[in-house]
RNA sequence: GGCCCGUUGGUCAAGCGGUUAAGACACGGCCCUUUCACGGCUGUAACAUGGGUUCGAUUCCCGUACGGGUCACCA
């Protein structure tokens, strides 16, 4: 067979060989060590917490070497594509903290430019690119057209599809398909100049070369020593409408845009033969590969499962209307890419996640189990780090968009909210109530009259007259100057005039003698004022809501009493 | 079913042939404390399994089980 005919014949309109474009790429300046990385998305949705994970590693091992981490949009399967998704996509990782050297990036008008000098960074702008080396592959004889349509090829594959199929018959079909396609390789010139005559769809497949029986050893950077089986199977490198495949795009961009490192997840592990050959095929030097393993949730048999779309937890945007700072989330992406994380961050408490050395060697090989218990605490400590200031600035730009009620309460007096945030705030020990901005309402509330409610009943371990005198007779003494001390001891006098111990020592080395102790006499005057049995500190409470809203609510308890 | 990957407490995980098998989260108890939150102390709880190799295996090898992934003109 006359491959130089051939390729002619099927891309007559390519002049350029790969020189040509070679000499457009050329190796990048980098100093020794650097990374080259690269996110690389297909736009068909929102950005996935599971591809938040391998573009954190990405954007680390980049900016942590002096190297480069650029965004290449795979937008090659129109039918899924989504309009809009590569932009929002963009933002999205901005907000986590990935930022790109290069790549797809958004202009200022918000549309998708490209910036860099290894472009275009849209797989859709490079098919002269891609059908130049498929040419060069043809006329090696390393790659053929195949006219299997996509229906013959759905028979045949209906191995696949029909579950109820028995084991052995699987292994009968598989093997009639493989003997099948097998077939289609031996055409003419002739057979192919008929085909093209008559328009039928044509695909470009790659002549497989691989004898499954051996295997190749191979090192993954996260996996280790892999052995896997040559490639045998012929699998498509362009599509009928001349679009590139993945893994033949893989091999062209990687290769040209100077990827040292390709990371992504564990479910390319499979296809990693498919792209050995590629690029020995098509003499491109084989990247360094980091297969990540998956982040996996619990289905409802106990068994995990890849977290996928539908997932709580699975979109972005749910952590931004669940109210968790990008900061914490990040920071939980990093306990779980690298366990010393934490470790190192109570050692270094005053530094950004990223400072931390990510080392790629202390990366889990098996997937991990999202879980939200270890995400709040993350998010809890470093909220529970900001000031007041910042707390009031954040959950006041949360509610705006989630919570408008709480919004208006929240910026109604800044100085107010600020004053409710800055309780337990700020010292070594700082409380930790919140771990995202949607706790805020809970938390505080009952320091807004509107959004105050009052409590309609005690608990029944109460007696209502011990609860209507104690109010009664706070309010005659109440004293909104009074410091702490002299405000508790107030309450104290309360405890002892109603037979309750002022004394929690006394109280508790002899219980009997006493109908209750002081904390109940604050219980009466907490839930009054809060409507809750939980709050924090009440004299700091006080002191914010100021004597005319304290002296209200609790009258307005005593009536309903 | 083939192929590939994985398996240390409920969860995330240290560990690289000899350890009382770390730590964090969660959970329980105690202390601190006027509630809560914080903080301190403390407890329950793990090397999937069977064979090797070895003086000695959680660590190395093989098998088994279980879990995951993959088997497209999707990425």
């Amino acid at each position: 067979m006359d491959y130089n005919y051939l390729a002619e014949l099927l891309f007559p309109q390519i002049k350029e060989l790969p020189e040509d474009i070679e000499a457009k790429y050329p190796p990048r300046q980098l100093p020794e060590g650097a990374k080259v990385t690269r996110f690389a998305p297909s736009p068909t949705g929102f950005v996935h917490f599971g591809g938040l994970f391998p573009s954190t590693v990405g954007e680390r091992l980049a900016h942590q070497s002096g190297g480069v981490f650029y965004l290449r949009i795979e937008d090659t399967d129109a039918k899924r594509e989504v309009e809009g998704a590569a932009e929002g996509l963009i933002k999205t990782l901005a907000k986590y903290g990935i930022s790109f050297d290069e790549g797809a990036i958004l202009d200022e008008n918000g549309k998708i430019c490209d910036c860099g000098a290894y472009g275009p960074y849209k797989q859709s702008l490079r098919g002269h690119i891609y059908q130049v080396y498929a040419k060069q592959l043809v006329r090696e004889g390393k790659a053929y057209p195949c006219f299997t349509t996509e229906e013959e090829l759905d028979e045949l594959q209906s191995v696949n599809k029909k579950e109820e199929i028995k084991n052995t018959d699987w292994l009968a079909e598989a093997e009639a398909k493989r003997a099948e396609m097998l077939a289609r390789r031996e055409f003419t010139i002739e057979d192919v100049e008929e085909h093209l005559k008559a328009g039928h769809p044509i695909v470009l497949r790659i002549l497989a070369n691989g004898d499954p029986e051996k295997k190749i050893k191979f090192t993954d950077l996260v996996k280790g020593t892999l052995e896997i089986p040559e490639n045998d199977e012929d699998f498509v490198l362009l599509k009928s409408d001349g679009i590139p495949t993945y893994h033949f795009a893989h091999a062209v961009d990687d290769h040209l845009m100077g990827t040292t490192h390709v990371i992504r997840g564990e479910e390319w592990l499979p296809s990693l033969a498919k792209h050995i050959q590629l690029f020995s095929n098509l003499g491109f030097k084989l990247p360094k590969y980091m297969h990540i393993a998956q982040i996996m949730r619990i289905d409802e048999n106990g068994n995990k499962k890849k977290l996928s779309k539908r997932d709580m937890g699975a979109n972005m945007d749910d952590y931004t209307s669940m109210g968790y700072c990008p900061e914490a989330v990040c920071e939980y992406v990093m306990t779980l890419l690298n366990s010393n994380y934490e470790e190192w961050h109570m050692q270094n408490a005053d530094k950004p996640y990223t400072s931390f050395p990510f080392n790629i060697k202390k990366m889990s090989t098996s997937g991990c189990l999202f879980d939200f218990a270890k995400l709040n605490d993350v998010s809890k400590n470093v909220i529970s780090r900001m000031t007041a200031d910042k707390v009031y600035e954040l959950s006041s730009e949360w509610a705006k968009e989630f919570d408008k009620e709480l919004y208006e309460q929240l910026t109604a007096n800044p100085d107010y909210t600020k004053s409710i945030f800055a309780i337990g705030r700020g010292g070594k020990k700082p409380r930790k109530d919140l771990a995202v901005w949607k706790d805020v309402r809970g938390y505080a509330d009952f320091f807004f009259d509107k959004l105050f409610e009052i409590k309609d009943s005690y608990p029944e371990r109460f007696d209502k007259k011990d609860i209507k005198t104690t109010l009664v007779e706070f309010l005659k003494t109440f004293d909104i100057a009074d410091d702490s001390n002299a405000w508790f001891e107030k309450i104290k006098d309360i405890a002892d005039m109603l037979g309750f111990a002022s004394d929690m020592k006394a109280y508790r080395e002899n219980p009997e003698a006493f109908r209750g102790n002081v904390s109940d006499i604050s219980m009466f005057i907490r839930i009054a004022i809060t409507g809750k049995e939980n709050s924090p500190d009440m004299y700091s409470v006080m002191q914010i809501l100021g004597y005319d809203r304290v002296a209200s609510r609790i009258n307005q308890m005593i009536d309903s009493l």
